[in-house]
DNA sequence: ATGAAAGCGCTAACAA
DNA sequence: TTGTTAGCGCTTTCAT
């Protein structure tokens, strides 16, 4: 019963006991054929006698490959309380790390959860990739404008973003095919009646915000709907609440309402019962996402279906390619949306 | 204008430049003294021109530290829709995510988010930290009874729990005196009329969920109230509504509950609208938390506060010194809660 | 105050 | 099929 705690045993120690030489542990190690099935399990004894866990730095220090990736959240400083804790909380962003774990599992890749809300935290991120923390980012940016994607680039770093970045940049994104979300809700909203529509957007800097916008007017205008209200939101809930409280004062007939998330589409049906206007009789309301939020209402939100999960486990496949062929050139994936009807609209 | 990708210049790339050996240029980057000023201007000019950026791997590979930690999230693999989902989007985990962030983030560590629903899983978390990719773990167990503890201790992993373990470990928790939580609501409910109480607690078998119940149970018996309904609930929204609904059919003439967590207390709320009942004036509701879902119900709970970010970065503050000194003993710290009061209690 | 040199543990040619 | 041998890029005694 030795009791030190054995600072590891190494491939040297794997090798001495199997009675072969380093090499040839390394093999069994790593699957390479080639290998006496006898000698295979002599290895195999050996590994297990002595607890061998392969060391990560070295392997990484000739391999040139750390292994797993960084999953990096870019956005502004939050005004009040913290951008982590927003971002963090947000079920959108966690949709996103479900979907990149869920196809990174299996492959043994793991995310370095990175926040970049500041220049100097920006620096850090590239830092960290240039230092081969992470063989690549994936990057959701939470405003437009982002340096990030940019300096990706720059640094050699692979890359995905999601969502097209504001300004073209040669990398690589998964994006939703935003319009025709938008355009779903419109025609939505009109087949069911409704003929005094507005709009609450996303933060209108950004592009699938403007998208939306784009696609819920064109649709309206091809119906000959020519007139539509727009009140600008900040995608959390609390603007969709201002926003509808105002919507409601300005424009009192209103009987329709895409709103451009469920986080503020909730705040908007709080806003809207709180004022005793019926959902979905004197006001219908269609959010976007279909995130857990829109289960948590009443009613529950119809709402515009973006397979969130789907597109950032496409990310990480994209990423994967990326760091395979450094070479490759870079790529954009469009995912269609679905119109799920609940009970708002 | 050289313009091959340079494949990383190296600390001897910096030292030939600056004319001094690999050691000086270690010493100034490593921020040790006993270098002279004229040179370590030599050293940055050189860096600077070379883009040099450290290798990690060569650097874990002599300090043996990986410089990052795990942030791992145990349960048992979700009924339904996939653990990732329901974590990933939990407002919860959220919150204990951006509290490590934010006290990790300023030493320049990052988080290696793992996910352990399977035995598998788990056995993949543990070789991770023994092949080093990170110096320790940051856990957060949804289940009672979960191996991952006892596994890191047998590994000799540095860890730290949130919340104490159901089966004692040799090994530290940050946790929250839910009992004295429990009794703010109690008190809280009795001093504003409520004869009636019920309570909805989280899954029996999880620690949290026993201390919240007791401590409410005993408050309550203290105060003379001998009967108290009690519906299980899995900390979910919809375990809230489906207990709530019980709770009406079963004693309808309740007066004031107390749900064990917001998310659970946002679905009673919803039940108790449909069922006509005013909150507070019929029903009085206090939840435990205080996450993002309290401020998003109308009216918003009142809540039992729980210090989630902080405790989250007292988790990381022992796990780093459990990392820096091997030998420290096992140290738990309890959090007080505080009674936040809005509308719905 | 600085440099020389010895590894850290592993993979990958290259031989045999 | 297996072993030998170079390193990967860095930190760290130990001299100087």
């Amino acid at each position: 019963m030795g009791d030190r705690p054995a600072r590891g045993a190494t491939l040297e120690d794997v090798a001495r006991v199997a009675g072969v030489s380093r090499a040839t542990v390394s093999r069994v190690i790593n699957g390479i054929r080639n290998v006496d099935v006898e000698i295979q399990e002599a290895v195999r004894r050996a590994i297990a006698a002595t607890g061998y866990a392969p060391n990560r730095a070295a392997r990484s220090l000739v391999t040139r490959r750390a292994g797993n990736i960084a999953l990096v959240v870019s956005g502004s400083p939050g005004a009040s309380d913290g951008f982590s804790a927003s971002v963090l909380t947000d079920p959108f962003f966690g949709r996103v790390a479900a979907g990149a774990v869920d196809f990174l599992r299996p492959l043994g890749i793991h995310p370095l959860l990175m926040l970049a809300d500041t220049d100097q935290a920006r620096e850090d991120v590239v830092d960290h990739l240039r230092q081969g923390s992470a063989d690549g980012a994936l990057l959701v940016s939470t405003h437009a404008e982002d340096p990030l994607p940019e300096l990706f680039v720059r640094a050699g770093v692979p890359a995905v973003l999601f969502a097209r970045p504001a300004t073209p940049s040669p990398i690589s994104y998964v994006d939703l095919a935003h319009q025709d979300g938008a355009k779903l809700a419109a025609e939505h909203l009109l087949a069911r009646g409704c003929r005094r529509l507005a709009t609450i957007t996303g933060p209108l800097d950004v592009p699938a915000s403007q998208d939306r916008l784009a696609g819920f007017r064109d649709a309206m205008a091809r119906h000959g709907h020519a007139y539509l209200p727009i009140l600008e939101g900040d995608f959390k809930q609390e603007s969709g609440e201002t926003a509808m409280e105002r919507l409601l004062t300005e424009h009192p007939r209103v009987d329709g309402v895409f709103v451009a998330n469920d986080l503020m589409a909730q705040g908007a049906l709080l806003v809207l019962r709180q004022h005793g206007r019926r959902v979905p009789e004197d006001v219908a309301v269609v959010g976007f996402d279909d995130s857990p939020p829109a289960l948590a209402c009443r009613p529950q939100l119809t709402t515009v279906r973006q397979p969130v999960e789907d597109m950032a486990a496409e990310m990480a496949r994209l990423l994967l390619s990326h760091i395979e062929d450094a070479g490759r050139d870079p790529a954009s994936v469009i995912f269609d949306p679905t119109l799920v009807v609940r009970a708002s609209a």
